[in-house]
DNA sequence: GATCATAGTCGTCTCCCTGACGATAAACAC
DNA sequence: GTGTTTATCGTCAGGGAGACGACTATGATC
């Protein structure tokens, strides 16, 4: 197993990120739109080169808040800023996945609260919440008034696999309220799961199940009545980062 | 975003293979020695450098049977050979995980049924199985009369993370049946599960949970008396990949 | 051959969680 | 006030899991 430096092929390495987050009852994901070939004019996930001596999960963060502004809070690591998750996902190296040359990916996935509306980056490109449903449909995702096409490059299936990756984590996570503003109600919490899943659930189960798992919600007091109806009582996510006996997703 | 060819740092990819075994009551994992510096005489995982024009997935299975002679059955692919399982774990890029070179590393997880010994591969270095709980140990793992020392590079962390993900695996999917052979009886697949977690389990509750699972388990109509005392019926895996409800891994 | 040790297999009982509801409470719109 | 919306509490039946008793079928030992 020798390791002559002259001896491996060079591959470029980049990050890419599935920013997910749940807007008007549905889950969308972070697209960006590209300005130059390949794939000139369709939709991408945000990503970008690692640097020659920097991590990979300190590449996604440094992405993530040229994209969003958003702080990253790698749950491995103390720091917590406007918290947003993220983690790593899974790395995609086909040799053709990239027409110019030999790229490997590692894609990461950010779990996000409802953000305003995203920041342009530097350069003047777009960037845009898009439902993953249209996203990831057959024919793709396109704008009012534009031509529909699927993700660039390999995108599509690293966004199913990042949405797959948040749908089973939430099961038996605590990460659903990552997708919740700092505090929130048990109903925008449920808001959350149904989006996500697709699915409706059961007000009343769904209360008695997640104020019954010790460690999942904490009472900050204060209520609201932001959503209408009766005023709901406010919650923080509590220290627990995984849920037994875990959220049941409902079959079908 | 421009993609200048010259703008990119180079990178070494490699694969790391996590390959784990169940072999007299309990989880090993397979390690080479390293013949060169850095970490040279220490115990590490088998890997090595992805060609340019192969897969990650590919250059795993290459990999792997370089070092084992097993064929390996991505799930992904309708391939199946002397049928170990497969599956991308993580990438490790950590800037100073190589003191030579930039490496990034995407780990493999490879489940296989208690093989006779490692073949040792072209050049000679030595191949073995030992258990995990050496390896992970403070202090690492040596065999009888050397010294112990942890694993080379990051690979005590992959290696963590590697068990981890076959501990949690095994609870909702059929995987541990990847460590027993074609047949198999529940008893062994119980050792397996016990070995796996190190717990003991009933054995009337574990039998009635894996024959009432539907797909889990098909029976072949022989019969078996390898472990001494009543003959057990003989199983084959059934196609359900996801059990459901889960396996529950005992609390401690 | 009787006895014992070892594994495998079937049953039973209880507890807890879940899904499917009914019912009540507290806000707002008119 | 009436209706609508959302939140929250209760009740009940069914299913799965843990704890464990009982029985079966082999080989090993005396």
């Amino acid at each position: 197993m020798p390791y002559d430096p002259s001896a491996f092929p060079p591959f470029a390495v980049t990050v890419d990120l599935v920013v997910l987050t749940v807007r008007r009852h549905s889950l969308c994901a972070l697209v960006v739109r590209r300005g130059e070939p390949p794939f000139q004019g369709r939709w991408a996930l945000p990503g970008g080169f690692v640097r020659a001596d920097e991590d990979l999960a300190a590449a996604a963060a440094r992405e993530l808040a040229e994209e969003t502004g958003l702080c990253a809070h790698d749950p491995a690591a103390p720091a917590q800023g406007k918290g947003a998750h993220l983690e790593q996902l899974a790395t995609y190296g086909d040799p053709k996945r990239d027409p110019r040359m030999r790229v490997v990916s590692v894609a990461h996935l950010v779990l996000a609260p409802d953000l305003p509306a995203p920041r342009a980056g530097g350069d003047a490109y777009s960037a845009r919440w898009a439902p993953v449903e249209a996203l990831l449909n057959q024919g793709g995702y396109a704008r009012e008034g534009e031509q529909a096409a699927p993700l660039a490059f390999d995108h599509a299936q690293i966004l199913a696999d990042g949405v797959e990756r948040a749908r089973s984590k939430i099961e038996y996570s605590s990460l659903a309220t990552a997708f919740c503003p700092p505090e929130f109600t048990v109903g925008e919490l449920r808001r959350v799961y149904e989006a996500v899943w697709g699915v409706a659930l059961d007000p009343r189960n769904f209360h008695r199940k997640v104020t019954g798992t010790v460690g999942f919600l904490v009472p900050t007091g204060g209520t609201t009545t932001r959503q209408g109806g009766r005023p709901a009582q406010l919650f923080r996510a509590g220290g627990a980062a995984l849920l037994n006996p875990p959220m049941l997703r409902p079959e079908v």
